[in-house]
DNA sequence: GCAGAAGCTACGAGGGATCA
DNA sequence: TGATCCCTCGTAGCTTCTGC
């Protein structure tokens, strides 16, 4: 193995924005323009083909343009997300450098799994004081070890690409299951938007107890109320839920819990505040501050199938609520949500479904970090040189 | 081409109005 | 008078713009 700056294993460009002043760039949908976000960030170099932004022929000399096989990798802000370029061209924004890989040196492939690899050096380099920035001379010259003979590269490269594709796999598999639960239920329950079963209908205030999450103290984060044993979950810990909250990232002391109140295992938690509509029911006893409404379901229904049905009508909720510096609603427009009840015995074996769903998601998440972890491993092995020593 | 400024979004907290 | 509600504000982190 040798050592080798970016700058010699191929050609480095920086990206730009073609001026918005001229509208017909963005007119026409030929060529992909890629941002940040259209770039992965966990183990995979999959470019993702749905980029949301394009620009159009004519804009291709203002802009800067990667071929095939291209590397790219953002250096201003989130570092290190990368993607080989899979379309015969792309034009790509200023957070994002590219690599043409001199192909008699280096696969591109290769080259690609290596800068994943190198993540955390690239992250080290990129230290600012606001936003972090990799310069192209920095990431020309950052220094790798690579492989000297092209076949051991595309052996590792191969090795790699089989890893990663049962990772993205896992991932599809996932996502499916989350599409499940909601067909499970149309297939059910019928559409809840119109009720087209003629379900009997009910406000969400006769189906169960309301009730507001409490933070009485002020200032609210007063660190005498914080660091304890008991659990508080706030907004984003619902947001990024999906049936089940399984994590906090704050917990109340003593004192913290006597100016709030612990909700019991299995509320159902409703965002009302910045996030709205968010659903997620707790997996442990927890408490929440205002932004937050609880929902114990009552004999008419059951708590996940009440989650279930705020997938389907979290955007139209939100889309009414009445906006000013932040989207706000109230516990009164939530306990007045018609509600669909289908007979209880129908909506328990729903969610006995959706629990048996969740239980396999739970194991294939499990599974899913081990198979990055070994994917990890793998890379340590390779780019070490243990994997295929020369 | 670079990097700082400005803008945007998500989230949480502050605090006045209202209610019981 | 304390609790609750909800509108407004502040902050962090990121994205986009723009001037040099």
């Amino acid at each position: 193995m040798r050592k080798a700056y970016l700058y010699e294993l191929g050609s480095v460009i920086t990206g730009n924005t073609p001026p918005k002043k001229k509208k017909e760039y963005y007119m026409n949908s030929d060529i992909s323009f890629v941002k940040p976000d259209d770039l992965p960030y966990r183990q995979s170099i999959n470019f993702l083909n749905n980029s949301k932004c394009y620009i159009s022929f004519c804009a291709k000399d203002k802009a800067r343009i990667a071929p095939k096989k291209s590397i790219l990798v953002t250096c201003i802000g989130i570092i290190g997300k990368i993607a080989i370029v899979n379309k015969n061209e792309v034009a790509f924004n200023q957070q994002i450098n590219a690599i043409i890989p001199n192909e008699k040196v280096i696969d591109h492939r290769y080259l690609a799994y290596l800068l994943l690899f190198n993540r955390k050096k690239l992250n080290f380099i990129a230290n600012a004081p606001i936003v972090p920035i990799i310069n192209k001379s920095d990431f020309s010259n950052f220094k790798v070890k690579i492989h000297d003979d092209i076949m051991s590269q595309q052996k590792i490269a191969d090795s790699l690409d089989l890893a990663s594709s049962l990772i993205e796999k896992r991932k599809e598999q996932l996502e499916a299951m989350d599409q499940l639960i909601q067909s499970v239920f149309y297939e059910m329950f019928g559409d809840p938007v119109v009720n087209d079963k003629n379900w009997e209908m009910f406000n969400l205030s006769n189906l169960g107890e309301l009730g507001r999450g409490v933070s009485k103290h002020r200032p609210r984060n007063d660190e005498k109320l914080l660091g304890g044993e008991y659990p508080l979950i706030q907004t984003g810990d619902i947001a990024n839920s999906y049936i089940y909250i399984y994590d906090y990232k704050s917990t109340y002391s003593k004192l913290g819990l006597e100016q709030s109140k612990l909700w019991r295992k299995g509320t159902l938690c409703i965002t009302i505040a910045a996030n709205i509509a968010k659903t997620g029911i707790l997996t442990f006893n927890s408490c929440f501050p205002d932004s937050v409404v609880g929902f114990i379901a009552n004999e008419k229904t059951n708590s996940i199938f009440i989650n279930v049905w705020f997938s389907f009508f979290q955007e139209i909720i939100e889309n009414s609520a009445p906006e000013s510096a932040q989207k706000n609603i109230n516990l009164k427009i939530l306990s007045n949500l018609s509600v669909i009840a289908p007979p209880i015995d129908l909506q328990n074996k729903f969610a006995s479904i959706v629990e048996e769903i969740e239980a396999q998601k739970k194991v294939m998440e499990e599974s899913l970090q081990e198979m990055e972890n070994n994917f990890n491993a793998l890379m340590q092995k390779a780019f070490k040189g243990e994997l295929f020593p020369e």
